[in-house]
RNA sequence: GGCAGAUUGCCCGAGCGGCCAAUGGGAGCGGACUGUAAAUCCGUCGGUUAAUACCUCCGAAGGUUCGAAUCCUUCAUCUGCCA
């Protein structure tokens, strides 16, 4: 069996744990069954989940039985956060954002032998429970006081408060560890680590209804070295969701990784092994313009999200898209492909005049690479916009026929990496 | 329940009757430099428009005024103090 915590420490993902010599016994031992919680507050698992998804699947592959839950209830509460009141979403939502993030669970996880995962969900347990039964059999195991010091209750006691609803969040969690506990025998949760209150505040109630004691362990928060909060890029959130995400921008997240970045994130997020990323990290030292890590990244992590098919056009439109050579040269079906997976928009053969499309002003727009026909000329303006490759400086400019590439794409470009196609299509 | 204060663009935050599409900072975006990196410098940052101009905008709805983000009324939300 893989010593996980050996494991774990080597790349550098414990921030806090309990007894870490009593987990690290208990794990040697045998299979342990632990879980992790997810809520759904948006449509799609992103990629800040994505890290504690894949240290779960990291204590699977080391044999342990993982849970994974998901929080139909939690959900319908939300997590205080320090920076204000959360607005509550209504049941039909949480209920459809349940199901989806359930699928996308799914698939990260092993769900045949001995060690099978357990996608679970906490409104399962949470809503035939009454008011009395929860106030007298779990609310009274909690003080307060201990609560109203955790770190984003207290900057909102300072701020501009915090509702009923929220401040009882914890124990909301703590009640899901508890019934883990007597249903599946688990007795480890692990999470970020601002998630450290919540867990061990389940640690606590367990201790003192079950009188045993169980593990928390959490995982450093991710930081990027520019200190701008890790998973977001100009475009929004990184979600899992290719209708959310798409694989194409998936890819060129990782691939556009920052090199003091890179370390962490292989330790974080690749399954490859010591060897592999020590060498990886020597090859950004050496030939950081390679950044052969970055690519390392991109491969696995799409093969992983979105398999491997969509991972390689996802590639291929990269390599076809950005690559020095001529546009034209590139066979039509490579060409089409890679503007597929980039945005694109379509003008039909009606709204060509004498051989013209319509304006330059008007395609970027259409293809959504600017929000606006005046961000479009702006754009112009600053020299940031190019069509097949070409700088385009004149905002009336009109592409004839001529200009599309096999007769029927126009490459636009916003920028360095912005890429979107235009495609024509014929009269219906 | 009473009194006082607050609510401005993605975020923070000035403005307190016309010169306000609204100072400044951050984020974002474009250019130069690069490695589809970082840092730095320059530019830009509501919409329509070739431009003049027009439209929308300062919590919500009304009102005063030739003119309102700025004054008044009501409502909503938040904060503090007093019951």
């Amino acid at each position: 069996m893989i010593d996980i915590i050996d494991e774990l420490l080597w790349r550098e993902q414990i921030a806090q744990s309990t007894d870490l010599g009593a987990l690290h016994e208990a794990l040697s031992a045998g299979p342990m069954t632990l879980y992790c919680g997810f809520d759904p507050t948006a449509p799609s698992l992103h990629l800040g989940n994505l890290a504690q998804i894949l240290t779960v699947r990291r204590f699977q592959q080391a044999g342990h039985r993982p849970l994974a839950l998901v929080g139909g209830a939690t959900g319908l509460i939300g997590d205080p956060k320090s920076t204000g009141e959360r607005t509550l979403n209504s049941e039909e939502i949480v209920q459809d954002w349940v199901g989806r993030i359930r699928a996308q669970l799914e698939r990260f996880y092993d769900f045949d032998g001995p060690n099978a995962a357990v996608v679970v969900n906490n409104y399962d347990w949470t809503k035939s429970m009454s008011v009395l039964e929860f106030l007298r059999d779990i609310g009274k195991h909690f003080s307060v006081n201990r609560m109203l010091d955790r770190e984003a209750v207290a900057a909102r006691l300072a701020k501009d408060g915090i509702s009923y609803t929220e401040f009882s969040y914890q124990l909301l969690q703590s009640f899901d560890f508890l019934e883990l506990f007597r249903r599946y025998g688990c007795v480890l949760q692990t999470g970020g680590s601002d998630q450290w209150g919540n867990i061990t505040a389940g640690v606590d109630l367990i201790r003192r209804t079950e009188q045993t004691s169980v593990h928390a362990l959490t995982t450093p928060l991710l930081t990027k070295a520019d200190g701008s909060k890790f998973g977001k890029t100009e475009t929004g959130t990184i979600w899992l969701d290719p209708a959310l995400t798409s694989p194409y921008d998936f890819f060129q997240f990782w691939l556009n990784a920052d090199d003091r970045d890179v370390k962490n994130l292989l330790h974080t997020f690749s399954f490859k092994s010591r060897e592999e990323i020590a060498e990886l990290l020597l090859a950004t030292e050496e030939r950081p313009h390679e950044r052969a890590a970055q690519r390392a990244l991109a491969e696995e992590l799409t093969d992983l999200v979105h398999g491997l098919h969509e991972r390689e056009s996802a590639e291929a439109a990269g390599r076809a898209l950005f690559g020095h050579g001529d546009l034209a040269a590139l066979p039509h079906a490579t060409l089409a492909a890679a503007l597929r997976e980039a945005a694109h928009a379509g003008v039909q053969a009606d709204e060509v005049i004498d051989g013209a499309l319509p304006s330059i002003d008007e395609l970027l727009t259409r293809s959504g690479l600017v929000s606006s026909k005046s961000a479009a000329r702006r754009t112009i303006a600053e020299g940031g916009a190019y069509a097949n490759n070409e700088r385009i400086t004149d905002e009336n400019w009109r592409p004839t026929t001529e200009n599309l590439l096999h007769g029927e794409w126009l490459v636009l470009r916003r920028g360095k990496r912005s890429v979107a196609g235009i495609q024509l299509f014929p009269s219906s």
